[in-house]
DNA sequence: CATGTTTGGTGACAATGTCACTTAACTCTC
DNA sequence: GAGAGTTAAGTGACATTGTCACCAAACATG
């Protein structure tokens, strides 16, 4: 990798760097490449990294004691696993797991080093900083959608933002459940509805959006 | 205030910071005294300076755009403000807003002494890593209760959490429907269950727990 | 004491969750 | 390419929780 291909330069959040922050940053990570369907982190498995995603999509899920599963956040290229990781180093017994989504890339940065950043430089500071306030932000809208959002609104929603470019979205009933913490059974009828209206149509293990608007126009309702 | 009796010293968190650096802290904070009842940040209205809790307690709550509410977490002596402030510095726009629930007596750090305090001290910045990793852990745990955990159980737990030392609850059905992000109706129902099994008594403003054990043992039936 | 406000109670109904099961679609193997 | 096993989805009955419209009791205040 040279100079002027660093991999922090395709992180939004990290370009204001100092150089030489940039140049520890790189010389000091090691990338490494995840297959799909690896999990990351879990339990009984924090990793010693922080991770910085260059490619790809972690999924965060967490399994309850009662069996029923939720998927918590995504974390997309350009974002760091910054927060999940501390968090498994400080408790070790959360439920919490990261799942590779698609083949993935990322920067390993060691803990000291990640110390040494963040003692040394502002921007990465804030960059941290921002990380954690942001993801805090997210759960606790999410919090909302889970306790007060209609479920309808919800998965017109979720189909909304998990369709591919073509509209379809490639998923099972069992899937969507666990995208929004509910049961299949619920999905499985709420779709039934979605389709008695026309505005999807369904398929063993995917769904095709015939009718954007008007799904949008439900799930914005509440919103 | 002396050498001898310096607030940091109250914080277990910060007990293994430098001299210097409490020092630093102790005598660029400012302490401040809130009256119960008081909104100490929420939308429209967000602090320049980061707390440090000495007494008392901050219920942090969050209002939706359905207009329904829900107590997210509370802040006690001895624990900081700092991810709900940075939040809210980064995020303008969100809901949360934090209340005296007592009344309070608090350091208020600057923005740039906090800055200077992470940069210079590891003890400072693990306090600050595991106050974030701590509260969005305990939120992973909020969004499987809520999604996942039976009223009834919930409601169990909730109210051993606040029964004061004498057995009472001093609320009415409406602050525990706050609690749990349901319906002041649902808890009337819940309690007269309670009642009709002769855990609990109820007058007007208050619940009295008859039956501790039965409580705790439903609450923990499924946690 | 009269009156307004807060708190809690109630019944009907809608939305969601649970359970036990069936049916349909796909995969694999021979 | 015909079964057999596996995964995905459908169904009906019922329990739990949420919503609405309203009532009644307890309290606060003049």
């Amino acid at each position: 990798m040279t100079g002027t291909d660093l991999w922090v330069d395709r992180f939004p959040g990290l370009s204001r760097l100092e150089e030489p922050i940039k140049q520890l940053l790189v010389s000091r990570s090691t990338l490494i490449d995840v297959p799909k369907g690896v999990t990351l982190f879990g339990p009984g498995n924090s990793p010693e990294n922080m991770l910085f995603l260059l490619d790809g999509t972690v999924r965060v899920q967490q399994v309850s004691d009662t069996g029923h599963e939720i998927v918590l956040y995504r974390i997309y290229a350009g974002q760091s696993c910054v927060l999940t990781t501390a968090c498994l180093l400080a408790y070790e017994d959360y439920s919490a797991e990261g799942i590779a989504e698609t083949p993935v890339k990322a920067a390993a940065v060691p803990r000291d080093l990640f110390d040494d950043l963040i003692s040394q430089s502002k921007p990465f500071r804030d960059f941290v900083l921002a990380a954690f306030s942001k993801r805090i932000t997210d759960l606790f809208q999410m919090i909302d959608e889970v306790a007060f959002q209609r479920l309808d609104v919800r998965l017109a929603d979720k189909l909304l933002a998990l369709a591919a470019a073509d509209d379809t979205v490639a998923t099972t009933h069992q899937m969507l459940s666990v995208e929004l913490g509910t049961a299949r059974e619920v999905i499985s009828r709420q779709l039934q509805e979605f389709q008695r209206r026309g505005w999807v149509e369904q398929a063993r293990g995917s769904v095709k959006l015939l009718n954007r608007n008007q799904l949008k126009k439900l799930a914005d309702h509440n919103t």
